[in-house]
DNA sequence: CAGGTGGATTGGAACGATCAAGGAGTCGTT
DNA sequence: AACGACTCCTTGATCGTTCCAATCCACCTG
């Protein structure tokens, strides 16, 4: 009686109704009402019935700043989106995100984006944070030398990430991470299993500890294949060019039958190398690749590649900040998931 | 003084500091703490410095929820992310996001994502819509018969769409396109002009509006040079192979010398069937698509293709959000950008 | 039949911000 | 000296929800 009631048939944009809208047409209380939705349990089932009619009838849904304000929680989860980068494939990002969203959505939480500053890698945090918008984060850059997690740790921030805290081992924040070395691995066997010895390995600079952790893996398979590895590994830039030089260098000095690289991206240059040279990729030489990107599955010579179980990752982060949330002990700290292999025709 | 203050050195976790503890601190009331940050014209330099700076010692931010509840806006942009497909290279969307989250930003707006539903596509939007989570929409998918526009309409729910409504044309609500026309015209008169004559078209299927309208910009280019183009295009589904197959029919009854492309997707047939025929893409035949694509971009022979203006299109969306959300008169209903054209090796 | 018990429901008080008035104080004008 | 106008700041009320404690009521018990 007190609200603004439409006038005409509903011109004028009418205010979503409130808990005291409805409990004043089912004849309750607001508590009741209240109750109705987020305590079923302590009603009357008749009572109940009478409440949710009224509620389905008028259209309620509970006002989300009113609530938040009162629980002092947002039911948002947030999620930096990196400074714009041209050419690099983080659109592997896109089906991490996608899954996010799902099982987050599922979990009662939505993904709140917000832009990152190479400047200032931790402003956005500290916004969110002191406003309270957010009620976790989910971190995914955990390179080295990244300081988001150390400062959200200090801050006392909820947050899961997306990776080990590499250069910090005794992090106490909980994460998720895929087996970068039991990839590689898998790949190495699989082109051990086809048949080849003479395997290469194309990969980052020393100073990349998901790098190294790749190329732990083939060096491991190749290891315990009892094969010999030296002249056979290569450690370069990120891209297509530095790939395909490195295949051009490895195939003139060891002749390798099979590449295993470290990314899609240096997958693409020795296809490229392979193209120059007149060699048929999966019949004269094997390659594989790593993330399983679009670039992988739309090339015509589908590109045999190690694919991140990203889904699981994002169910496994929602896991832990729904435990994190709760004030749960964490059932684990780290969590670590083994990729699969996608096989295409390259291998 | 009412408030629970840290006992030990700060383990416990404290609440961030509200207006009233500003206020306090300072010497003054809420109301001048919420002016200093809201309407700093109406304070005096001097008391506007000196609450500022117990603003800066106390690490105050507003916080969004109470504010969000007394002024009936959240600031944040709702962003349907779709139902998760794989295969089709809609990575283009990663790049549209960032600089949606980023112009948003500096609108003072946040994007929050949330989950579609194929069963139920509107879902998602009453939710949010009733309990007051967002305030506006972006509505990406504007493709035939997709009921969000219209429903959103119907509900008078802000909202501004990255498409035409193709199927609604006297619709009322702002939206900003891609003009591809423009787009397949620009990529055909470059083909003219490096002397190609022959120049063949691969797109979707009759009942794409899109694939029309992208058609219909290679079509003019061809009529205005006065050139044939009968049995120099193809429709067929946004495949790889579709691609290739329409390529290799093209190929072998009209004897084109270039194509142009509805996709990237196409074009990647496009250059498979020349592999597979020994011809050499850019000398020997010319090819275009259409999205730039990741694949264009990594592609060893770079692909040349039609870049859509995402960033001015997020710009241009987030300009009409605002004045929407300002219920200013819109400057303009509808915004059509022109895209425009990377060139590389394949052309 | 008074007194205890526990389930169902209620009303007041917060959460932390902004809105809408209202009060000091200063100034110039009459 | 009284007045209004203006600047600057303060005080209650309010947004819509959930928390907290109290109340009501039916039923059981000794």
């Amino acid at each position: 009686m007190s609200r603004t009631e439409p006038r005409a048939a509903g011109f004028i944009p009418v205010s979503p109704p409130t808990l005291a809208d409805v409990a004043e047409r089912a004849g309750v209380s607001r508590q009741t009402v209240s109750n109705a939705v987020n305590n079923p349990d302590l009603l009357r089932p008749g009572t109940l019935e009478r409440v949710r009619q009224v509620i389905e009838e008028m259209g309620y849904s509970p006002n989300r700043a009113a609530r938040n304000l009162r629980t002092r929680s947002s039911q948002l989860i947030g999620l930096r989106v990196a400074p714009a980068q041209e050419g690099t494939a983080n659109a592997m990002m896109d089906r991490f995100v996608h899954t996010l969203v799902d099982t987050s959505a599922d979990a009662g939480y939505h993904v709140l984006l917000f832009p990152g500053d190479n400047d200032d890698p931790v402003g956005g945090y500290d916004n969110l944070l002191r406003s309270t918008a957010v009620d976790a984060f989910v971190v995914t850059d955990t390179y080295l030398g990244n300081p988001q997690a150390v400062w959200l740790s200090e801050h006392r921030a909820p947050f899961v990430a997306f990776g080990r805290p590499w250069d910090h081992p005794d992090a106490t924040h909980p994460w998720v991470d895929v087996d970068g070395a039991a990839g590689t691995r898998l790949a190495t066997e699989h082109l051990l299993a086809k048949g080849h010895t003479r395997i290469a390995w194309i990969g980052w600079r020393k100073d990349s500890p998901i790098g190294e952790d790749r190329r732990a893996g083939w060096l491991g398979a190749m290891h315990d294949a009892g094969l010999p590895t030296t002249g056979l590994a290569s450690r370069v830039e990120d891209l297509v060019q530095s790939g395909a030089g490195a295949a051009a260098v490895l195939l003139d000095e060891s002749a390798p039958t099979a590449f295993v690289c470290a990314s899609d991206t240096l997958a693409m240059g020795v296809l490229h190398t392979l193209w120059i040279r007149q060699l048929a990729p999966g019949t004269d030489i094997a390659v594989v690749g790593f993330d399983d990107s679009q670039v992988a599955q739309v090339f015509p010579v589908g590109l045999t590649s190690v694919r991140q179980p990203l889904e699981d990752v994002a169910v496994g982060i929602v896991r832990a900040l729904e435990d994190l949330l709760s004030h749960l002990p964490a059932a684990t700290q780290g969590l670590l998931l083994t990729p699969t292999l996608a096989i295409r025709e390259s291998s």
